[in-house]
DNA sequence: CTCCACTCGTGT
DNA sequence: CACGAGTGGAGC
């Protein structure tokens, strides 16, 4: 009996699982990993061959099995990132087309790259030519080029080349090749690293020489030169001819951290992110698979990039929210890291100031290595931290500075020092209401309020986009001019700088001021040449920067973020003050920290004033631990969401009544999402906490296969949620 | 998601 | 009986 080799191939598609094919009609062989286009319905799609499909079930007869169209040209994705994705797609509960659609997120890097006509002299030119084009001829000597980059390279016009071109003087070959990607050089510049410094920098470069897995927590306080240490483990991969990636939490504001990079290894690594262009995506990609980019810098979705050789995964200021993906597919990419470390056999460093409390539990229970680095580089200080209570001594009515964190300011900018006001708000303010009727401006949208924002004049909606010039009549009221802005946001704190501290030279940084590496560049130089002396800044300001001269910060409402209760609420203040305030007093020159608080006795502040990162991560610790919230406890988070409300609520409390039974496990809700309208679409939530040795994902996907989908309500998995909007 | 087959209501 | 909107199911 004959059988019909039946090639198991997983679809990039939201919906689709594994489905089987034929192989191709050319009877070309195909192996585990190579990437595919098949027939789909009507269409094609693109495809990867899982494993081999010996074992699986034939849903559909041998005879009716469609035949794969083509193999693309590209390096089969390897089995550690194939590992990758079958364990994202089960562990997130989402659907494995969908994860690998991240991993072939670019359908230009699966072209082959356009070939291009390049010129050179040719071996045997026409004998007869005026003096002027054998002049140029003998300017282009060995050279090769398309005629734009020869006319720039010699300084003949292309009009002449390409008469030249014309005579059989300059001959025409296709050239496919990408441009070749800089080479880090790792002895261009060593580092002097600390003693402390090189002790932990000797034992990652021992863990890479291991070729296996292993995570470590690289804990070092702010200024204490986690880079430069991880830097060295970097350069043992390149002198290994092998590949690390690094991970950055926002490819913004890292111009420095490219710096440095170039600094040391006398050459920038291979970005990737989602502003690359298209020729970018398939050069920076190709490469990538070939094993021909040994060090790659990216943002989370670099994570599912098909590495040939995959040695060092280092994932930086590893506490950053921006690691959690909250949209498309959920997932963490921190923790990602960690398992595709597991299944490509090295080791993962984390490295923060701030390390997230699930990372430092799994260091205390020696899950991971734990290298510390308590003191800052050099001779720098940390800075010393003082509260103003805002109670004793408030500020002036639609005022947000106090009088202390003014005059030490004022003092520190008359010294020619820096300073930085940190408000984790943009906009002018936050909420805008009617004085006659006390209607606040909501989002015709969603269930928030619109943020008003000077720059743009407009009120907009932080979740959905929405923008609208700013009303002059109360929608409800229908009075004129009683609308009024309440509550500072970074714009309006710019606004009282320059009424009370008008010699400051301000600039503002957020995400609607630096919109591009290029704006992050510019503000840069303008702090390094004392242009700006004063930042007024979102969380953007506060992220890796050195800044010599800042000497002090100004933290303008401390308690912003301890409301709303979000579970992480305390940690994510610890985390964001203490990274403002690291900014401060990075060199000689000891900095001063403010936080300005209404609640100055809260025990976060009493950590951060003692610098006791310890005493705050046993007080949290505790805190959850009694809570019985995460990391002691595993939470899932099912998201109902459709236009019609009633059904929505009606399929949601289905779920809850479907829901997982047993000692530890609890279902809450349905209870409305903290944005219960959100784009239109009107929004609960049910919160499955599991206290024990369960799946949560296996839990989770039973649960799912219990109720039968309901077409006009879409449910969204969110496993270890962050945010409870 | 996209396509398609099918239903049901409207209108001529 | 023709047509368009709406709905449900399959795709290998």
């Amino acid at each position: 009996m004959t059988h019909t080799p039946r090639l198991r191939i997983l679809l990039a598609h939201p919906m689709l699982g594994p489905y089987d094919y034929a192989p191709p009609l050319d009877q070309s062989a195909l192996k585990p990993g190579d990437v595919v286009e098949v027939p789909l319905g009507r269409q094609t799609c693109l495809g990867v061959v899982w494993e081999d499909s010996s074992h699986t079930v034939a849903a559909v007869a041998d005879t009716k099995l469609r035949a794969v169209t083509t193999k693309l040209n590209v390096p089969p994705l390897r089995q550690p990132l194939r590992q990758l994705l079958d364990w994202t797609a089960r562990y997130y509960v989402q659907k494995p087309g969908a994860v690998l659609r991240m991993a072939l997120s670019s359908r230009a890097a699966l072209e082959d790259a356009k070939t291009c006509l390049v010129y050179g002299a040719a071996a045997n030119p026409p004998a007869a030519l005026t003096p002027k084009r054998a002049a140029a001829l003998h300017a282009v000597g060995t050279r090769y080029g398309s005629i734009a980059a020869l006319a720039r390279a010699t300084g003949v016009t292309s009009g002449l080349l390409k008469s030249l071109a014309n005579e059989g003087a300059l001959v025409a070959t296709q050239d496919a090749r990408d441009a070749p990607i800089a080479q880090p050089n790792p002895t261009s510049a060593a580092t002097t690293l600390s003693p402390a410094q090189q002790q932990i920098a000797n034992g990652l470069i021992a863990d890479v020489q291991s070729k296996s897995f292993k995570p470590t927590l690289l804990d070092g306080i702010t200024g204490s030169g986690k880079t430069e240490v991880y830097f060295e483990a970097v350069a043992q991969v390149i002198r290994n001819g092998g590949q690390a990636l690094v991970l950055l939490p926002e490819i913004a504001m890292t111009r420095q951290w490219f710096d440095r990079f170039a600094a040391r290894f006398g050459c920038p690594p291979v970005e990737w992110h989602s502003d690359l262009t298209a020729t970018q995506r398939r050069r920076a990609w190709r490469a990538i698979a070939e094993g021909r980019a040994p060090v790659v810098v990216g943002a989370r979705s670099a994570l599912f990039l098909p590495f040939a050789d995959l040695q060092l995964i280092i994932v930086d200021e590893e506490h950053e929210q921006s690691y959690k993906q909250e949209d498309g597919v959920p997932y963490q990419a921190r923790d990602c890291a960690v398992v595709r470390g597991r299944f490509e056999a090295c080791p993962v460093v984390l490295a923060s100031a701030t390390p997230a409390l699930e990372t430092r539990v799994n260091a205390e229970k020696a899950k991971y290595g734990w290298a510390k680095l308590a003191s800052r580089y050099g001779a720098a200080q940390l800075p010393q931290v003082q509260m103003i209570d805002l109670r004793a001594t408030p500020p002036a009515s639609q005022h947000w500075l106090t009088q202390p964190l003014v005059q030490a300011l004022d003092d520190c900018l008359e010294r020619g020092e820096q300073g930085l006001l940190f408000l984790n708000r943009r906009g002018y303010a936050p909420l805008t209401l009617c004085r006659t009727c006390g209607t606040r401006v909501n989002c015709p949208q969603c269930s928030t309020w619109l943020v008003e924002h000077r720059l743009t004049s407009r009120l907009h909606c932080h979740h959905c986009g929405f923008a609208t010039p700013i009303p002059r009549i109360c929608m409800s009221c229908k009075d004129e001019n009683t609308l009024v802005a309440c509550g500072p946001g970074v714009e309006r704190i710019a606004e009282e700088v320059k009424r009370v501290l008008p010699k400051a030279r301000a600039a503002l940084v957020t995400s609607d001021t630096i919109s591009s590496p290029a704006r992050a560049a510019e503000l840069m130089q303008a702090v390094e040449s004392n242009a700006v002396n004063l930042l007024i800044g979102t969380q953007l300001a506060t992220k890796g920067h050195h800044f010599p001269n800042l000497t002090c910060v100004g933290v303008v409402d401390a308690d912003l973020g301890l409301g709303g209760g979000d579970l992480r609420a305390a940690e994510r203040s610890f985390q964001q003050i203490t990274q403002a305030a690291g900014r401060a007093g990075r060199a000689e020159k000891p900095g001063m920290v403010y936080l300005q608080s209404y609640n100055p006795t809260h025990p976060l502040f009493a950590a951060l004033l003692k610098h006791d990162r310890d005493g705050f991560y046993e007080q949290e610790a505790a805190n959850r631990q009694r809570f019985r919230a995460p990391p002691f406890v595993r939470y899932a988070a099912l998201i109902f969401s459709g236009k019609d409300k009633a059904a929505v609520e009606t399929h949601a409390r289905g779920f809850a009544r479907a829901g997982p039974r047993g000692p530890g496990i609890d279902v809450f809700g349905p209870a409305p999402a903290a944005l219960s309208l959100l784009r239109g679409l009107h929004r609960v939530r049910l919160l499955l906490h599991v206290d024990g040795p369960y799946a949560v994902s296996q839990l989770v996907s039973d649960w799912l296969s219990r109720v039968p989908e309901h077409k006009a309500v879409r449910v969204q998995i969110d496993i270890d949620p962050y945010s409870f909007l």
